[in-house]
RNA sequence: GACCCUAUCAUCUAACGGUUAGGAUACGGCCCUCUCAAGGCCGGUACACGGGUUCAAAUCCCGUUAGGGUCGCCA
């Protein structure tokens, strides 16, 4: 290529390859020690895979004392969308993944392999584009949109594989005069990759999760700079995580057979390849196939949706942990009060099966579990939190009953083994303790039958003429037996199974009287607890009121 | 169409030639019990199919089937 076409395409000054490399040395890391970054496109929708993927990797740099950094890759102008960065940086910090390196959420730099966003590293691409054309290892196309549509076509129908490759490749072959006239006519054009690779042979690769694998090599003239002069996730790929120093690559799976291409594009400037270890993306079950959690069907797919499902971080962050190595599990169980952050990840542990279908219920499952080693407080912050955002005028009601709510929320809580675990999610809260407000009860008589009505006046005026908020819980249970015993309930349980018919019911039914009368419902937390936060005041309005 | 990957309970998975195929979630039962939840105990359910190799196969090989992925100036 001669340095007059070299000239026309890039006619800026550029720097050169080594004054780059110089601004960027080697990392002066302790041996062992893993770089690792998360790479998302500002398109304006964080995915749970984007979660996934950052935590996975922060793990694995940070517990082998390395660096983990976050890269913008907004290489693709048309998707880019306003606020999206700020997104992605609230996203991961919100989830404790903390880059060391990146790009803040006002869209700042911070860290000293910058910048950290793609569409501000224009020249560095550049330099290292004109490099290849220099070298002859690239030229430019002038192919249009529509001549590649006929060219697909054409290898459709004469059932080859599709691509630019080979005889295909139409502008590998144009003579410089050619691209001459082409550049001064002013033609658009990308720039290509000339691939020396044979598509008959294979190349071995080791994937850290997926093992050793035969690809076949790359023969296809990717396009490496696109006609708006940024690069393609390919080049920008070689030349970030070169000079950034990432040492492992973890992404997604749909990366795999692009592998062979990556690795020839780092041997074509004679640079040591990072490590690979693709994973496979969460699915979803569709007809009883799987598929990819989608953006467009499926609710879940946006990180935004556990937030405003009010998911605690934790428990989502466990899950997470638990489907990246299964073994999380285990170790949560031996080790209960540790972060879930201590818990080694490791690439061999990560299945390299198809990947694992989203399970809400599992989920549900370790968010109880998180919820209740809460303490009544700190779920009460959590959830004001919630609400601020989610629910303002629950957030009202929560602001003015601070000590109420905490009250509530503690009912059989922090007890060990035996602790509630009924709240999965802070969106559950507010219908959960809805009868603690006046304004918000409902009664609900018909949950009484089939106890008659004068039973139920009879239970409700004895209690009442006898409850005393300062009675211990024996006490207060000793009462709602007395009550049951006067009016043919039984007292004892298993002589109630025994001989049934000889009882109206047993004190089961007594306190369900009580219960239903005072909350509304036949299903609550521990009634005694209940009576005393509610005040004898309400309880008494309640049962009179019936 | 070509190429690559994958296949164990409903779900996530363990097993790396010899196990009554293990755990967790879910489900069912019992116990506990003022209801519910929790907790304790118990239970059922899985190696996709067909061939090999081997004394021995969920595990290795081949094929079939099924699923997923890639083949873009998207990442």
């Amino acid at each position: 290529m001669t340095p007059e076409i070299i000239n026309l395409i890039f006619p800026n000054p550029l720097p050169t390859p080594s004054e780059i490399e110089a601004k960027y040395p080697p990392r002066q890391l302790p041996e062992g020690a893993k770089v690792t970054r998360v790479a998302p496109s500002p398109t304006g929708f964080m995915h749970i895979g984007g979660i996934y993927a950052g935590l996975l990797s922060e793990r694995i740099a940070h517990q082998s004392g390395g660096k983990f950094y976050l890269r913008i890759e907004d290489t693709d102008q048309k998707r880019k969308v306003d606020g999206a960065v700020e997104l992605i940086s609230n996203s991961l910090g919100r989830y404790g993944i903390h880059a060391d390196e990146g790009v803040d959420k006002n869209g700042h730099d911070f860290g000293s392999y910058g910048p950290y966003t793609q569409s501000q590293r224009k020249d560095i691409y550049q330099a290292y584009v004109k490099d290849f054309l220099e070298k002859g290892l690239a030229y430019p196309c002038f192919c249009a949109a529509e001549d590649l549509d006929i060219m697909r076509k054409i290898q459709e129908k004469t059932s080859v594989r599709p691509g630019y490759y080979g005889k295909y490749a139409k502008c590998r072959n144009l003579t410089d005069e050619q691209i001459l006239e082409n550049l001064k006519a002013g033609k658009p054009f990308v720039i290509r990759f000339k691939s020396n690779g044979d598509n008959n042979k294979r190349m071995m690769i080791k994937d850290l999760i997926k093992g050793d694998l035969a690809l076949p090599e790359n023969d296809i003239d990717i396009v490496i700079m696109k006609s708006d002069g940024l690069p393609t996730y390919h080049f920008a790929h070689l030349i970030d995580d070169h000079l950034m120093g990432t040492t492992h690559v973890t992404r997604g799976d749909e990366w795999v057979s692009s592998v062979p291409l990556h690795i020839q594009l780092f041997a074509s400037r004679g640079w040591k390849a990072p490590k690979y270890a693709h994973f496979a993306p969460l699915q979803k079950s569709d007809n009883g196939n799987k598929r990819k959690l989608s953006k467009r069907h499926d609710p879940e797919a946006n990180i935004m949706y556990f937030w405003e499902k009010g998911y605690p971080e934790n428990a989502l962050i466990e899950y997470l942990l638990n489907l990246i190595n299964a073994s999380f599990e285990d170790w949560r169980r031996n080790n209960p009060d540790k972060n879930a952050f201590d818990f080694p990840v490791n690439f061999n542990k990560i299945s390299n099966a198809a990947g694992a279908l989203f399970d809400f219920v599992k989920l549900n499952s370790i968010s109880k579990d998180v919820v209740a080693a809460m303490s009544a407080e700190q779920v009460f912050e959590a959830v004001l939190k919630w609400a601020k955002e989610y629910n303002p005028a629950f957030a009202t009601r929560l602001e003015d009953n601070r000590d109420y709510v905490t009250k509530i929320l503690n009912i059989e809580r922090n007890i060990g083994k035996k602790s509630r675990k009924d709240l999965t999610k802070w969106e559950d809260v507010e219908s959960d303790i809805a009868y603690f407000f006046d304004d918000l009860f409902q009664p609900n008589p018909a949950l009484l039958s089939p106890i008659s009505a004068t039973d139920v006046r009879a239970i409700a005026d004895e209690f009442m003429a006898a409850y005393h908020d300062t009675d211990d819980k024996d006490t207060w249970f000793a009462h709602i037996k007395s009550i049951a015993e006067r009016h043919g309930f039984a007292t004892d349980m298993k002589v109630h199974k025994e001989n049934p018919s000889a009882f109206k019911g047993n004190v089961s039914d007594v306190a369900k009287v009580l219960r239903v009368l005072t909350t509304g419902r036949d299903k609550t937390p521990d009634l005694y607890q209940i009576m005393q936060i509610l005040g004898v005041d309400r309880i008494k309005r309640r049962l009179s009121a019936w």
